[in-house]
RNA sequence: GCGGGAGUAGCUCAGUUGGUAGAGCAUCAGCCUUCCAAGCUGAGGGUCGCGGGUUCGAGUCUCGUCUCCCGCUCCA
Protein backbone atom coordinates (compact mmCIF):
# COMPACT_ATOMS: atom_id res chain seq x y z
CA UNK A 1 0.00 0.00 0.00
CA UNK A 2 3.03 2.30 0.97
CA UNK A 3 4.84 3.98 -2.29
CA UNK A 4 8.76 3.37 -1.20
CA UNK A 5 9.98 6.60 -3.20
CA UNK A 6 7.33 9.35 -1.91
CA UNK A 7 9.55 12.11 -3.33
CA UNK A 8 8.14 11.26 -6.82
CA UNK A 9 4.41 11.60 -5.42
CA UNK A 10 4.45 14.84 -6.40
CA UNK A 11 4.91 13.88 -9.96
CA UNK A 12 2.87 11.73 -10.01
CA UNK A 13 -0.20 13.78 -8.62
CA UNK A 14 1.06 16.49 -11.17
CA UNK A 15 0.55 13.89 -14.08
CA UNK A 16 -2.43 12.20 -12.89
CA UNK A 17 -3.94 15.99 -12.40
CA UNK A 18 -3.45 16.46 -15.70
CA UNK A 19 -3.78 13.20 -17.31
CA UNK A 20 -7.28 12.85 -15.85
CA UNK A 21 -8.97 16.40 -15.46
CA UNK A 22 -8.17 17.24 -12.15
CA UNK A 23 -6.20 20.35 -12.34
CA UNK A 24 -3.89 21.77 -15.26
CA UNK A 25 -1.96 25.07 -16.20
CA UNK A 26 -3.82 28.04 -17.37
CA UNK A 27 -3.58 29.23 -20.61
CA UNK A 28 -1.41 26.32 -21.87
CA UNK A 29 -1.87 26.48 -25.54
CA UNK A 30 0.08 29.80 -25.15
CA UNK A 31 3.12 27.97 -23.14
CA UNK A 32 1.17 28.07 -19.94
CA UNK A 33 1.43 31.37 -16.65
CA UNK A 34 3.23 30.74 -14.03
CA UNK A 35 1.98 29.95 -11.24
CA UNK A 36 -1.85 29.65 -12.39
CA UNK A 37 -3.71 26.70 -12.30
CA UNK A 38 -7.10 25.86 -13.66
CA UNK A 39 -9.41 23.19 -12.07
CA UNK A 40 -10.71 20.42 -14.82
CA UNK A 41 -14.25 18.56 -14.22
CA UNK A 42 -12.74 16.50 -11.19
CA UNK A 43 -10.89 19.06 -9.90
CA UNK A 44 -13.87 21.00 -9.47
CA UNK A 45 -15.95 18.81 -7.77
CA UNK A 46 -13.09 17.82 -5.70
CA UNK A 47 -11.81 21.34 -4.86
CA UNK A 48 -16.05 22.49 -4.32
CA UNK A 49 -16.64 19.39 -2.33
CA UNK A 50 -13.94 20.16 0.05
CA UNK A 51 -15.24 23.35 0.57
CA UNK A 52 -18.60 22.96 1.01
CA UNK A 53 -17.30 20.52 4.05
CA UNK A 54 -15.82 23.52 5.49
CA UNK A 55 -18.59 25.46 4.97
CA UNK A 56 -21.18 23.21 6.41
CA UNK A 57 -18.54 22.95 9.34
CA UNK A 58 -18.76 26.61 10.44
CA UNK A 59 -22.07 27.82 9.76
CA UNK A 60 -24.28 24.69 10.12
CA UNK A 61 -22.67 23.16 13.13
CA UNK A 62 -21.97 26.43 15.21
CA UNK A 63 -24.92 28.72 15.19
CA UNK A 64 -23.39 31.55 15.92
CA UNK A 65 -21.53 31.64 12.69
CA UNK A 66 -22.67 33.50 9.90
CA UNK A 67 -21.18 33.62 5.72
CA UNK A 68 -20.12 36.70 4.15
CA UNK A 69 -19.13 37.05 0.47
CA UNK A 70 -16.75 40.25 0.38
CA UNK A 71 -15.41 42.35 -3.22
CA UNK A 72 -11.92 40.98 -4.23
CA UNK A 73 -11.14 45.11 -4.41
CA UNK A 74 -11.32 47.05 -1.58
CA UNK A 75 -10.75 50.81 -0.49
CA UNK A 76 -7.16 51.20 -0.69
CA UNK A 77 -6.88 52.58 2.70
CA UNK A 78 -7.70 49.10 4.46
CA UNK A 79 -4.33 47.76 3.29
CA UNK A 80 -3.10 50.81 5.26
CA UNK A 81 -4.91 49.68 8.23
CA UNK A 82 -3.90 46.28 8.18
CA UNK A 83 -0.02 46.69 7.94
CA UNK A 84 -0.25 45.38 4.59
CA UNK A 85 1.67 48.74 2.67
CA UNK A 86 4.47 48.95 4.61
CA UNK A 87 4.44 45.21 5.60
CA UNK A 88 4.37 43.67 2.06
CA UNK A 89 6.64 46.02 0.84
CA UNK A 90 10.18 43.90 0.97
CA UNK A 91 13.54 45.73 0.04
CA UNK A 92 15.71 42.65 -1.33
CA UNK A 93 19.25 42.62 -2.38
CA UNK A 94 20.98 40.08 -4.19
CA UNK A 95 25.03 38.56 -3.44
CA UNK A 96 26.26 38.50 -6.73
CA UNK A 97 28.77 35.88 -5.06
CA UNK A 98 27.30 33.58 -3.41
CA UNK A 99 23.63 34.32 -5.22
CA UNK A 100 21.70 34.56 -1.69
CA UNK A 101 18.88 36.87 -1.17
CA UNK A 102 17.93 38.69 1.82
CA UNK A 103 15.98 41.70 3.02
CA UNK A 104 17.91 45.07 3.04
CA UNK A 105 17.30 45.73 6.79
CA UNK A 106 18.73 42.30 8.11
CA UNK A 107 21.86 42.56 6.75
CA UNK A 108 24.87 42.91 8.53
CA UNK A 109 27.10 45.86 8.82
CA UNK A 110 30.66 46.37 9.57
CA UNK A 111 31.45 48.84 11.87
CA UNK A 112 35.04 48.77 11.77
CA UNK A 113 35.68 51.78 8.81
CA UNK A 114 34.41 54.88 7.22
CA UNK A 115 30.75 54.38 5.08
CA UNK A 116 31.72 53.19 1.36
CA UNK A 117 28.09 52.55 -0.28
CA UNK A 118 25.73 54.49 -0.21
CA UNK A 119 22.44 52.23 -0.33
CA UNK A 120 19.32 54.33 -2.91
CA UNK A 121 16.17 52.69 -1.03
CA UNK A 122 13.36 52.79 -3.52
CA UNK A 123 10.72 54.96 -2.22
CA UNK A 124 7.87 53.05 -0.32
CA UNK A 125 4.33 53.68 -1.17
CA UNK A 126 4.45 56.60 1.38
CA UNK A 127 6.55 58.30 -0.88
CA UNK A 128 9.95 58.10 1.66
CA UNK A 129 12.92 57.28 0.43
CA UNK A 130 15.72 57.24 3.20
CA UNK A 131 19.01 57.00 1.97
CA UNK A 132 21.99 55.45 3.63
CA UNK A 133 25.46 54.68 3.18
CA UNK A 134 27.21 51.81 5.16
CA UNK A 135 29.63 48.53 4.70
CA UNK A 136 27.12 45.80 4.46
CA UNK A 137 28.20 42.46 3.70
CA UNK A 138 26.15 39.05 2.50
CA UNK A 139 25.47 36.98 5.95
CA UNK A 140 26.20 33.97 4.42
CA UNK A 141 29.60 33.72 2.65
CA UNK A 142 30.87 37.28 3.36
CA UNK A 143 30.88 39.16 0.35
CA UNK A 144 30.22 43.28 -0.17
CA UNK A 145 29.61 42.79 -3.56
CA UNK A 146 25.97 43.13 -3.48
CA UNK A 147 23.22 43.92 -5.75
CA UNK A 148 21.06 47.32 -5.69
CA UNK A 149 18.02 47.50 -3.60
CA UNK A 150 15.08 46.54 -5.19
CA UNK A 151 11.72 46.48 -3.86
CA UNK A 152 9.01 44.20 -3.55
CA UNK A 153 5.66 44.29 -3.41
CA UNK A 154 3.46 41.10 -2.93
CA UNK A 155 0.09 42.69 -3.45
CA UNK A 156 -0.94 43.17 -6.90
CA UNK A 157 -1.88 46.34 -7.64
CA UNK A 158 -4.58 47.30 -10.38
CA UNK A 159 -6.68 50.63 -11.70
CA UNK A 160 -10.12 52.05 -11.07
CA UNK A 161 -11.78 53.45 -13.84
CA UNK A 162 -10.56 53.28 -16.93
CA UNK A 163 -7.78 56.35 -16.78
CA UNK A 164 -3.96 55.04 -15.21
CA UNK A 165 -3.86 57.58 -12.42
CA UNK A 166 -2.17 57.03 -9.08
CA UNK A 167 -5.36 57.96 -7.29
CA UNK A 168 -7.25 54.87 -8.63
CA UNK A 169 -4.88 52.29 -7.84
CA UNK A 170 -6.32 49.48 -5.93
CA UNK A 171 -4.89 46.36 -4.46
CA UNK A 172 -6.09 43.24 -5.29
CA UNK A 173 -6.87 41.22 -2.22
CA UNK A 174 -3.75 39.47 -0.09
CA UNK A 175 -6.11 37.79 2.15
CA UNK A 176 -10.15 37.50 2.36
CA UNK A 177 -9.41 38.60 6.24
CA UNK A 178 -9.56 42.31 6.17
CA UNK A 179 -13.29 42.03 3.74
CA UNK A 180 -14.67 40.59 7.57
CA UNK A 181 -13.22 42.67 9.62
CA UNK A 182 -14.30 46.12 7.81
CA UNK A 183 -17.96 44.45 7.96
CA UNK A 184 -17.71 43.05 11.22
CA UNK A 185 -20.02 45.42 12.88
CA UNK A 186 -22.85 45.93 10.52
CA UNK A 187 -23.16 42.27 10.19
CA UNK A 188 -23.37 41.64 13.77
CA UNK A 189 -26.00 44.32 13.77
CA UNK A 190 -28.18 43.24 11.16
CA UNK A 191 -27.65 39.39 12.05
CA UNK A 192 -28.74 40.70 15.92
CA UNK A 193 -25.35 39.22 17.14
CA UNK A 194 -23.03 39.46 19.73
CA UNK A 195 -19.62 38.21 21.03
CA UNK A 196 -19.02 35.70 20.55
CA UNK A 197 -19.72 35.26 16.87
CA UNK A 198 -18.17 34.00 13.68
CA UNK A 199 -17.69 35.24 10.29
CA UNK A 200 -17.25 32.52 7.81
CA UNK A 201 -15.53 33.54 4.29
CA UNK A 202 -14.47 31.22 1.61
CA UNK A 203 -12.52 33.08 -1.90
CA UNK A 204 -9.63 34.29 -3.80
CA UNK A 205 -6.79 36.70 -2.76
CA UNK A 206 -3.45 37.28 -4.89
CA UNK A 207 -0.28 37.53 -3.39
CA UNK A 208 3.11 38.20 -5.83
CA UNK A 209 5.06 35.64 -4.44
CA UNK A 210 9.18 35.83 -4.71
CA UNK A 211 8.57 32.37 -5.57
CA UNK A 212 5.59 30.20 -6.40
CA UNK A 213 5.99 26.82 -6.81
CA UNK A 214 5.12 23.04 -5.75
CA UNK A 215 2.51 22.63 -7.87
CA UNK A 216 -0.81 24.53 -6.15
CA UNK A 217 1.02 24.72 -2.94
CA UNK A 218 1.94 27.64 -3.24
CA UNK A 219 0.28 29.82 -6.17
CA UNK A 220 0.05 33.81 -6.89
CA UNK A 221 -3.80 33.67 -7.06
CA UNK A 222 -5.28 31.39 -4.14
CA UNK A 223 -8.50 30.32 -2.20
CA UNK A 224 -8.85 30.92 1.56
CA UNK A 225 -11.34 29.28 3.56
CA UNK A 226 -11.24 32.07 6.83
CA UNK A 227 -13.90 32.07 9.92
CA UNK A 228 -12.98 35.32 12.06
CA UNK A 229 -14.33 34.92 15.52
CA UNK A 230 -15.11 37.45 17.90
CA UNK A 231 -14.85 36.98 21.21
CA UNK A 232 -14.64 39.39 24.87
CA UNK A 233 -11.43 40.24 25.95
CA UNK A 234 -10.32 38.22 28.32
CA UNK A 235 -12.61 35.12 26.47
CA UNK A 236 -9.57 35.09 24.26
CA UNK A 237 -7.77 32.39 25.35
CA UNK A 238 -10.13 30.16 26.04
CA UNK A 239 -11.72 30.18 22.37
CA UNK A 240 -8.60 30.11 20.65
CA UNK A 241 -7.98 26.67 22.51
CA UNK A 242 -11.42 25.78 21.26
CA UNK A 243 -10.95 26.67 17.36
CA UNK A 244 -7.57 24.47 17.78
CA UNK A 245 -9.03 21.59 18.70
CA UNK A 246 -12.09 22.26 16.06
CA UNK A 247 -9.65 22.50 13.31
CA UNK A 248 -7.33 19.60 14.35
CA UNK A 249 -10.41 17.05 14.14
CA UNK A 250 -11.57 18.74 10.84
CA UNK A 251 -8.32 17.80 8.84
CA UNK A 252 -8.46 14.49 10.94
CA UNK A 253 -12.06 13.67 10.42
CA UNK A 254 -13.41 15.36 7.95
CA UNK A 255 -10.65 15.45 5.30
CA UNK A 256 -9.23 12.33 6.38
CA UNK A 257 -5.49 13.09 6.53
CA UNK A 258 -3.42 10.46 7.76
CA UNK A 259 -2.37 11.12 11.13
CA UNK A 260 1.03 10.49 10.67
CA UNK A 261 1.23 12.88 8.40
CA UNK A 262 -0.16 16.03 10.31
CA UNK A 263 1.85 17.98 13.45
CA UNK A 264 0.85 20.75 14.98
CA UNK A 265 3.29 23.70 15.73
CA UNK A 266 2.33 26.49 18.71
CA UNK A 267 4.65 29.69 17.74
CA UNK A 268 6.58 30.65 20.29
CA UNK A 269 6.76 34.60 21.00
CA UNK A 270 9.81 35.29 18.85
CA UNK A 271 7.99 34.02 15.56
CA UNK A 272 4.50 36.04 16.03
CA UNK A 273 3.51 37.78 13.30
CA UNK A 274 2.59 41.19 14.36
CA UNK A 275 -0.63 41.50 14.50
CA UNK A 276 -0.98 37.77 16.79
CA UNK A 277 -0.71 37.51 20.26
CA UNK A 278 -0.56 33.33 19.85
CA UNK A 279 -0.57 31.28 17.04
CA UNK A 280 -1.25 27.43 16.11
CA UNK A 281 -0.21 25.92 12.87
CA UNK A 282 -1.36 22.88 11.40
CA UNK A 283 0.87 21.34 9.04
CA UNK A 284 0.94 18.75 6.58
CA UNK A 285 4.45 16.50 5.90
CA UNK A 286 3.79 17.24 1.72
CA UNK A 287 6.32 15.15 -0.47
CA UNK A 288 7.77 18.23 -0.46
CA UNK A 289 8.47 18.43 3.14
CA UNK A 290 6.40 19.69 6.59
CA UNK A 291 4.36 22.79 4.99
CA UNK A 292 1.35 24.64 6.67
CA UNK A 293 -2.28 24.07 5.73
CA UNK A 294 -3.92 26.51 8.29
CA UNK A 295 -3.34 28.49 11.39
CA UNK A 296 -4.85 29.09 14.19
CA UNK A 297 -4.50 32.98 15.60
CA UNK A 298 -5.15 35.08 18.51
CA UNK A 299 -5.15 38.26 16.35
CA UNK A 300 -6.38 40.38 19.92
CA UNK A 301 -7.89 43.59 18.80
CA UNK A 302 -5.04 44.86 16.42
CA UNK A 303 -7.55 44.90 13.43
CA UNK A 304 -10.90 46.13 14.92
CA UNK A 305 -8.32 48.95 16.65
CA UNK A 306 -6.64 49.63 13.33
CA UNK A 307 -9.78 50.13 11.24
CA UNK A 308 -11.51 52.34 14.22
CA UNK A 309 -7.75 54.62 13.89
CA UNK A 310 -7.97 54.75 10.07
CA UNK A 311 -11.46 55.26 9.33
CA UNK A 312 -12.48 57.19 12.24
CA UNK A 313 -15.10 54.71 13.42
CA UNK A 314 -14.84 53.01 16.41
CA UNK A 315 -15.12 49.31 15.54
CA UNK A 316 -16.92 48.21 19.11
CA UNK A 317 -19.70 46.53 21.10
CA UNK A 318 -21.94 47.72 23.49
CA UNK A 319 -21.67 45.07 26.83
CA UNK A 320 -24.87 45.42 28.76
CA UNK A 321 -23.81 44.30 32.01
CA UNK A 322 -21.16 46.64 32.26
CA UNK A 323 -22.38 49.68 29.75
CA UNK A 324 -19.54 50.26 27.98
CA UNK A 325 -17.89 50.09 24.69
CA UNK A 326 -15.61 47.01 24.29
CA UNK A 327 -13.31 46.52 20.68
CA UNK A 328 -13.40 43.07 20.58
CA UNK A 329 -11.04 40.16 20.03
CA UNK A 330 -10.22 38.05 17.38
CA UNK A 331 -9.46 34.23 16.94
CA UNK A 332 -9.24 33.77 13.10
CA UNK A 333 -9.15 30.29 11.53
CA UNK A 334 -7.82 30.67 8.35
CA UNK A 335 -7.28 27.49 5.81
CA UNK A 336 -5.74 27.59 2.56
CA UNK A 337 -8.40 25.74 0.62
CA UNK A 338 -6.09 24.63 -2.58
CA UNK A 339 -3.44 23.66 0.06
CA UNK A 340 -6.54 21.43 1.65
CA UNK A 341 -7.39 20.29 -2.02
CA UNK A 342 -3.60 19.18 -2.56
CA UNK A 343 -2.83 17.73 0.81
CA UNK A 344 -5.95 15.29 0.29
CA UNK A 345 -4.65 14.62 -3.77
CA UNK A 346 -1.33 13.73 -2.13
CA UNK A 347 -2.64 11.88 0.80
CA UNK A 348 -4.60 9.96 -1.30
CA UNK A 349 -2.47 9.27 -3.86
CA UNK A 350 -1.38 5.07 -3.71
CA UNK A 351 0.00 2.55 -6.27
CA UNK A 352 -0.94 -1.08 -5.89
CA UNK A 353 2.01 -2.99 -7.73
CA UNK A 354 1.49 -6.97 -8.09
CA UNK A 355 3.38 -9.10 -10.78
CA UNK A 356 4.85 -6.12 -12.29
CA UNK A 357 1.44 -4.63 -13.00
CA UNK A 358 0.47 -0.96 -11.49
CA UNK A 359 -2.46 0.28 -10.20
CA UNK A 360 -2.89 3.56 -9.80
CA UNK A 361 -5.64 4.69 -6.81
CA UNK A 362 -6.67 7.37 -5.50
CA UNK A 363 -7.85 6.53 -1.79
CA UNK A 364 -10.52 9.62 -1.20
CA UNK A 365 -12.80 9.85 1.34
CA UNK A 366 -16.56 8.10 -0.46
CA UNK A 367 -17.67 12.16 0.97
CA UNK A 368 -14.48 13.99 -0.88
CA UNK A 369 -14.42 11.28 -4.37
CA UNK A 370 -15.20 13.94 -7.34
CA UNK A 371 -17.30 10.61 -9.00
CA UNK A 372 -19.30 8.28 -6.49
CA UNK A 373 -19.53 5.45 -8.37
CA UNK A 374 -18.89 3.93 -11.87
CA UNK A 375 -21.55 2.20 -13.04
CA UNK A 376 -20.70 -1.23 -15.79
CA UNK A 377 -23.00 -3.41 -17.83
CA UNK A 378 -20.79 -6.60 -17.60
CA UNK A 379 -21.43 -7.31 -21.09
CA UNK A 380 -22.28 -4.88 -24.12
CA UNK A 381 -25.17 -7.11 -25.29
CA UNK A 382 -28.04 -9.00 -23.89
CA UNK A 383 -30.05 -6.22 -22.48
CA UNK A 384 -27.27 -5.53 -19.89
CA UNK A 385 -26.35 -2.04 -20.84
CA UNK A 386 -30.28 -0.90 -20.69
CA UNK A 387 -30.63 -2.21 -17.21
CA UNK A 388 -26.93 -0.23 -16.30
CA UNK A 389 -28.14 2.45 -17.67
CA UNK A 390 -31.34 2.90 -15.73
CA UNK A 391 -29.45 2.60 -12.64
CA UNK A 392 -27.10 4.94 -13.96
CA UNK A 393 -29.87 7.46 -14.32
CA UNK A 394 -31.53 6.91 -11.18
CA UNK A 395 -28.24 7.29 -9.46
CA UNK A 396 -26.85 10.38 -10.94
CA UNK A 397 -30.00 12.41 -10.09
CA UNK A 398 -28.44 12.35 -6.50
CA UNK A 399 -25.01 12.18 -7.06
CA UNK A 400 -22.19 12.33 -9.61
CA UNK A 401 -21.92 8.68 -10.96
CA UNK A 402 -20.17 7.51 -14.21
CA UNK A 403 -21.36 5.13 -16.58
CA UNK A 404 -19.21 2.98 -19.00
CA UNK A 405 -19.36 0.02 -21.21
CA UNK A 406 -15.97 0.16 -23.03
CA UNK A 407 -13.18 -2.25 -22.51
CA UNK A 408 -13.18 -5.27 -20.07
CA UNK A 409 -14.58 -4.96 -16.70
CA UNK A 410 -10.78 -5.03 -14.83
CA UNK A 411 -9.79 -2.00 -17.25
CA UNK A 412 -13.52 0.42 -16.31
CA UNK A 413 -12.45 -0.70 -12.33
CA UNK A 414 -8.53 0.36 -12.97
CA UNK A 415 -10.01 3.78 -14.38
CA UNK A 416 -12.56 4.33 -11.48
CA UNK A 417 -9.59 3.33 -9.41
CA UNK A 418 -7.29 6.10 -10.63
CA UNK A 419 -9.92 8.95 -10.09
CA UNK A 420 -10.95 7.82 -6.40
CA UNK A 421 -14.20 6.61 -7.54
CA UNK A 422 -15.24 4.33 -4.48
CA UNK A 423 -17.58 1.76 -6.01
CA UNK A 424 -18.23 0.11 -8.89
CA UNK A 425 -21.58 -0.83 -9.67
CA UNK A 426 -21.63 -4.00 -12.06
CA UNK A 427 -24.58 -5.57 -13.96
CA UNK A 428 -24.52 -9.00 -15.26
CA UNK A 429 -26.10 -11.75 -16.17
CA UNK A 430 -27.68 -12.43 -12.89
CA UNK A 431 -29.08 -8.94 -12.73
CA UNK A 432 -32.19 -10.03 -15.11
CA UNK A 433 -33.04 -12.89 -12.66
CA UNK A 434 -32.33 -11.10 -8.66
CA UNK A 435 -32.31 -7.31 -9.77
CA UNK A 436 -29.02 -6.80 -8.23
CA UNK A 437 -25.92 -6.31 -8.90
CA UNK A 438 -22.61 -6.54 -7.68
CA UNK A 439 -20.55 -3.56 -5.83
CA UNK A 440 -17.21 -3.81 -5.70
CA UNK A 441 -14.91 -1.77 -3.54
CA UNK A 442 -12.12 0.45 -4.56
CA UNK A 443 -9.73 -0.13 -1.32
CA UNK A 444 -10.96 -3.67 -0.10
CA UNK A 445 -11.92 -4.95 -3.45
CA UNK A 446 -14.74 -6.72 -1.65
CA UNK A 447 -17.41 -7.35 -3.39
CA UNK A 448 -21.35 -7.51 -2.37
CA UNK A 449 -24.51 -8.43 -4.12
CA UNK A 450 -27.24 -5.40 -3.62
CA UNK A 451 -30.13 -5.60 -4.98
CA UNK A 452 -30.96 -2.50 -7.82
CA UNK A 453 -33.89 -0.70 -5.62
CA UNK A 454 -31.67 -0.77 -2.58
CA UNK A 455 -28.37 0.88 -4.17
CA UNK A 456 -29.62 4.35 -3.43
CA UNK A 457 -29.91 3.96 0.66
CA UNK A 458 -26.82 1.47 0.54
CA UNK A 459 -24.60 4.23 -1.63
CA UNK A 460 -26.52 7.16 1.14
CA UNK A 461 -24.98 5.42 4.04
CA UNK A 462 -21.54 5.48 3.12
CA UNK A 463 -21.22 8.75 1.41
C1' G B 1 14.18 38.27 -9.80
C1' C B 2 19.33 35.31 -9.70
C1' G B 3 22.13 30.50 -10.63
C1' G B 4 21.74 25.26 -12.70
C1' G B 5 18.81 21.69 -15.90
C1' A B 6 14.81 20.89 -19.42
C1' G B 7 10.67 21.80 -23.36
C1' U B 8 9.01 16.69 -30.29
C1' A B 9 1.24 13.47 -30.29
C1' G B 10 -2.72 13.32 -23.86
C1' C B 11 1.77 10.24 -21.61
C1' U B 12 6.97 7.91 -22.23
C1' C B 13 10.37 8.73 -25.80
C1' A B 14 13.09 8.07 -31.06
C1' G B 15 14.57 11.41 -34.92
C1' U B 16 21.42 9.79 -37.92
C1' U B 17 26.77 15.36 -40.58
C1' G B 18 20.47 20.87 -41.15
C1' G B 19 16.54 17.97 -46.42
C1' U B 20 10.48 18.86 -44.78
C1' A B 21 7.95 13.73 -38.25
C1' G B 22 7.82 8.23 -36.12
C1' A B 23 6.96 4.08 -32.07
C1' G B 24 4.54 2.19 -27.70
C1' C B 25 0.73 3.37 -24.33
C1' A B 26 -3.75 6.34 -24.06
C1' U B 27 -8.30 8.07 -26.88
C1' C B 28 -12.36 7.01 -30.55
C1' A B 29 -15.28 3.33 -33.84
C1' G B 30 -16.23 -1.85 -34.70
C1' C B 31 -15.28 -7.06 -33.26
C1' C B 32 -14.01 -10.26 -29.17
C1' U B 33 -14.62 -10.69 -23.83
C1' U B 34 -19.49 -13.98 -18.01
C1' C B 35 -15.99 -9.55 -12.52
C1' C B 36 -10.01 -6.86 -11.80
C1' A B 37 -6.15 -3.40 -17.64
C1' A B 38 -3.04 -3.70 -22.26
C1' G B 39 -6.74 -9.90 -28.18
C1' C B 40 -8.06 -8.28 -33.42
C1' U B 41 -9.24 -4.38 -37.34
C1' G B 42 -9.44 0.62 -38.41
C1' A B 43 -9.34 5.99 -37.23
C1' G B 44 -8.25 10.74 -35.18
C1' G B 45 -4.29 13.55 -33.08
C1' G B 46 1.96 17.32 -33.83
C1' U B 47 2.88 24.66 -38.04
C1' C B 48 8.65 19.75 -33.07
C1' G B 49 6.93 25.74 -26.34
C1' C B 50 6.52 30.67 -28.87
C1' G B 51 8.89 34.63 -31.95
C1' G B 52 12.98 36.52 -34.85
C1' G B 53 17.78 35.33 -37.50
C1' U B 54 21.40 32.33 -40.64
C1' U B 55 20.28 29.02 -44.95
C1' C B 56 17.75 27.11 -51.32
C1' G B 57 15.92 24.45 -46.93
C1' A B 58 15.83 24.22 -39.31
C1' G B 59 12.94 19.57 -34.73
C1' U B 60 18.31 19.75 -35.77
C1' C B 61 22.58 26.03 -35.81
C1' U B 62 21.89 31.13 -33.38
C1' C B 63 19.36 35.10 -30.46
C1' G B 64 15.21 36.51 -27.66
C1' U B 65 10.96 35.12 -24.93
C1' C B 66 7.54 31.88 -22.17
C1' U B 67 6.91 27.66 -19.17
C1' C B 68 8.45 23.55 -16.00
C1' C B 69 11.98 21.17 -12.37
C1' C B 70 16.06 22.04 -8.35
C1' G B 71 18.24 25.88 -4.91
C1' C B 72 17.93 31.35 -2.53
C1' U B 73 12.78 34.42 0.27
C1' C B 74 7.54 34.13 2.11
C1' C B 75 3.24 32.03 4.10
C1' A B 76 -2.95 29.95 3.67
Amino acid sequence: MAIADRSKVMDKVVALCKRRGFIFQSSEIYGGLNSCWDYGPLGVELKSTVSRLWWEEMTRKHDEIVGLDAAILMHPRVWEASGHVSNFTDPLIDCKTCKGRFRFDQLPVDESGAPVRKWRLPSGDKGESPARADNRYCPTCGSSDLSDVRQFNLMFKTFMGPVEESASVVYMRPETAQGIYVNALTIADCMRLKPPFGIAQIGKAFRNEITPGNFIFRTREFEQMEMQYFVKPGDDDRWFDFWKGERMRYVTEVLGLRPERLRFHEHGKGELAHYAKAAFDIEYEFPFGWSELEGIHNRSDFDLKQHSEFSGKLQAIFDEESKSKYIPYIIEASAGLTRAVLAVLVDSYDEDEQEGENRVIMHFHPRLAPIKAGVFPLMRKDGLPEIADELYRTLNKKWRVFYDQGGSIGKRYRRMDEIGTPFGITIDYESKEDHAATIRHRDTLEQVRVSLDQIPQWLEKRL
